[in-house]
DNA sequence: CTATTATGCCAAGAAGTTCCAGGCATGTCA
DNA sequence: TGACATGCCTGGAACTTCTTGGCATAATAG
């Protein structure tokens, strides 16, 4: 039984794997493509970030390396791993059928104004 | 700017409101309803309900009226107010703003497996 | 008649998440 | 040189949710 705490959190957790399946990229450009594609419905701050991939990595959804950009800056890179995508995978079903109920529930209340 | 928080905590509230927009209600139905149409998806603790029902009223979104049932029992029924409507239809708008850039992340990353 | 279950409200404390506000270091550009 | 962008991180505050419990009345089972 899912409880809603993981259910509500996985949003987050949800977008950072999503945009991991795609390509390996580093907390700051996770960051800033988040926060991109938000277009300003929301803004991700760094602090919520970090722990959140501290999390993925600890749970196995993540791994880490450490890498030298052109620039010279450290950048730590995160890929995901097949534990990972099973979670993305899961966690998107799991949203699809909680959006498809939040979605009934509010349009079942009337026709008017939205 | 809306924040993250107040965006994922909206799916919690967004659920009570629909309920209540339908029709007046008390802690104890609401969170049968809501049980029952998540249907194992989750399942709402009574810890949850009761103290988001009291910050809702506190934020003006319900008001409450304590009422005697057939059965003798007294029942706090809660009503959507005005404002609780208007942030009912604000929060629909932004969950839906949500979930499609959640949909659009996770199906960029591959045409596997969903 | 009594014990259990269902109804109905609530609170206290723990655990987890996110934000805010920083710190620290390097590279770039004016 | 000084400011800004990049890049990592933490500590504490604030908030949400869960767990576990209490309290009281009505319905039902034995």
């Amino acid at each position: 039984m899912t409880s809603n705490k993981e259910l509500m959190g996985a949003g987050t957790g949800l977008l950072v794997l999503s945009v991991l399946a795609r390509e390996a990229s580093y907390g700051y450009q996770i960051i800033r493509r988040i926060n991109d594609e938000a277009a300003g419905l929301f803004v991700w701050q760094e602090g919520t970030v970090y722990p959140l991939l501290h999390k993925l990595e600890k749970d196995g959804f993540v791994r880490t390396q450490w890498q030298q950009a052109d620039t010279g800056r450290r950048r730590k890179y995160y890929y995901i791993t097949a534990k990972g995508r099973e979670a993305l995978s899961e966690g998107h079903r799991q949203w699809h059928a909680f959006h498809h109920m939040v979605t009934r529930f509010v349009e079942a209340t009337n026709g008017q104004s939205f």
